[in-house]
DNA sequence: CTGAAAGCGCTTACAG
DNA sequence: CTGAAAGCGCTTACAG
């Protein structure tokens, strides 16, 4: 039965308060805000009066008079990706360290919904938001109106003038195929290469592979890259089910995220293969079911709790009007090279 | 450079857009509602001045006003379980369809916080709560003054009167076990046990492997029976390095979650077990991670999408003052055992 | 140290 | 079909 717990009719005010201490309501509001300069007879009095009626300020009614609301939204793909799911987690503890809640919004790779976060974002009750858009491109970007700071976050829009948060994709790349090569690999198959134009991660870590490749003087072989489709672990199964298929010879493969190489893994255990033994697999992001995967997964990791934490502090910058004339508007995390089993040199 | 995009010294109101318009704001405010009898000539007048101004609603005044927010918590331990990233991510998507926004809290087994997100809800800015408990018992929950409808999840509290979504903990662990018996299994290995009254899914999801246990004739050896710390992929990894240790025998693994279970099926595989040959493996939860495990992952799918469609429905109608009468407080979901490679009859 | 007044931006009866 | 008024619950100068 749910009747025990009926919503009651009527919240206490600060009028309420007052009544019951017999004071003003101003009083009642300072006190509240904790300022000083309160008699202690009346303060012991509103705070009985608080007690009685179980008092709980009505926010909204302070963010309608304060123009600020505390909330933030953060606007990803999905928390079905583990990267998201664990950059959400960190952006929330960040947030709250600097009293901040946060909407999460989940696009799925819509344009659409994308484009709504932006538009609403004005008048959709929050002071800011964190964006990491999967579809907009800077010049959709420049389009809307954002009606409230923003911070982007991720691969595909640089140089917008908003504050951004990126990651070293191509540097990252780099060092995860020199990994591979150092190791003896010579023919790298890599997975989620996208249409070139598209821009994003995807073409920073492909850019990344093919500098490894050149400076090791490795020509490329278009035969070893493969379409990632959203970059999930069942994209990774796919793309070496392929590979395995053409009979092109391989020795290791680069996921160009965890998902893909544990989705690549899969496909390689199954067929048969052993990791590291006849493919050595590398990852990117360094989430955390890499870490339990047999052969366990090297990875690069991108800084995530790094990213969350300059994102919401840039944001809260923007928010608060602190003075962001230092602060660059266009960041990179560092990374690192997480060696693991699907890389060893011996199994 | 951010000076690009300064927020807009003020926003416009409907005031503004009123004397855009030449028509009194009660007009605005009726064509924004929607509300038809507006005439056409105005409408036009209205919509221009709109337009000129880039006019957004200021939600926070509309939600004083109408005593909503359309705005609910969903309270979990944290994102970085891939359970609860995936619950959140349905809950969102529930959410949606419904027109409500999701703020995701994250307790992270935190007593205090956990109490926080009940108390301060009242003023909060939410219409009403999805809580997953973690630590805070049917006692707490009875101190606390909830200020807004409230959906229980999860298995720590049974029978609070409120509103209640539960997994068939019981029965699907039950069925779980029951599966390797089938296999001929007999020395079950179980991992997550709890100290006794320590109520939850800990504590139920033992009982079945008790009943099943029971039913099959098979007496129950302490040996088998491991803690699971905070039921992360880490713990399964400790506890079947404890048992290999142990020398005690075994042939197959029941992990309270599939975080516990593919921890320990690293565990295993690193040992040099093979899985299902040696030892068969069998999880809760049905993630995503156990699909592309090598072996994959079978697990009990305890209907998380259901769960989540649900409890956003039970809150829902809370909130809207739904007649609540023919609903039942307590909901138990239905699972499915998703067998897969872990406990394939042969390889 | 405390009270009277105004206003944040909206919506909703109430007139006309 | 449209306008004048009141009020949602706060906070902040301004008096006293």
């Amino acid at each position: 039965m749910v009747s025990a717990h009926e919503t009651p009719a009527k919240r206490p005010t600060i009028y309420d308060v007052a009544r019951e201490a017999g004071v003003s309501h101003q009083t009642v509001s300072r006190l509240l805000l904790g300022y000083d300069g309160i008699r202690p007879a009346t303060r012991t009095r509103v705070e009985a009066a608080l007690q009685a009626l179980d008092y709980r300020t009505n926010l909204t009614a302070r963010n309608l008079r304060n123009g600020r609301t505390g909330m933030i939204s953060l606007a990803i793909p999905s928390l079905n990706q583990p990267y998201f799911a664990e950059l959400a987690q960190s952006v929330i503890r960040a947030a709250r360290e600097v009293g901040l809640r946060v909407f999460v919004e989940t696009m799925e790779g819509d344009r659409d919904r994308e484009l709504a976060v932006l538009s609403r974002s004005r008048g959709n009750l929050v002071d800011g938001v964190i964006f990491a858009p999967t579809v907009l491109s800077a010049g959709d970007l420049a389009q809307v109106t954002v009606g409230c700071p923003l911070v982007l976050l991720g691969d595909r829009i640089f140089d917008s003038g908003y504050p951004h948060v990126a990651m070293a994709n191509s540097e990252g790349a780099r060092v995860a195929v020199e990994h591979l090569i150092a190791l003896g690999r010579r023919r790298v198959a890599v997975i989620g290469v996208e249409e070139p134009g598209n821009h994003g991660a995807a073409e920073l870590r492909f850019a990344g592979y093919r500098a490894a490749l050149d400076r090791a003087g490795i020509p490329f072989d278009p035969r070893l890259a493969f379409d990632g489709g959203e970059w999930l672990k069942a994209g990774g199964v796919h793309a070496v089910d392929q590979l395995i298929e053409s009979r092109v010879p391989f020795d290791a493969v680069f996921g160009f995220n965890d998902a893909l190489a544990l989705g690549a893994l899969r496909g390689l255990l199954r067929a048969g293969f052993s990791v590291p033994g006849d493919v050595a697999v590398v990852g990117f992001d360094d989430t955390e079911d890499g870490l339990y995967s047999t052969p366990s997964l090297t990875s690069i990791n991108p800084g995530r709790d790094d990213i969350a934490r300059t994102a919401v502090s840039l944001l809260d910058r923007a928010i608060t009007g602190a003075s962001t004339e230092g602060d660059r508007s266009e960041i990179q995390a560092n990374f690192r090279l997480m060696e693991r089993e699907s890389t060893a040199t011996r199994t």
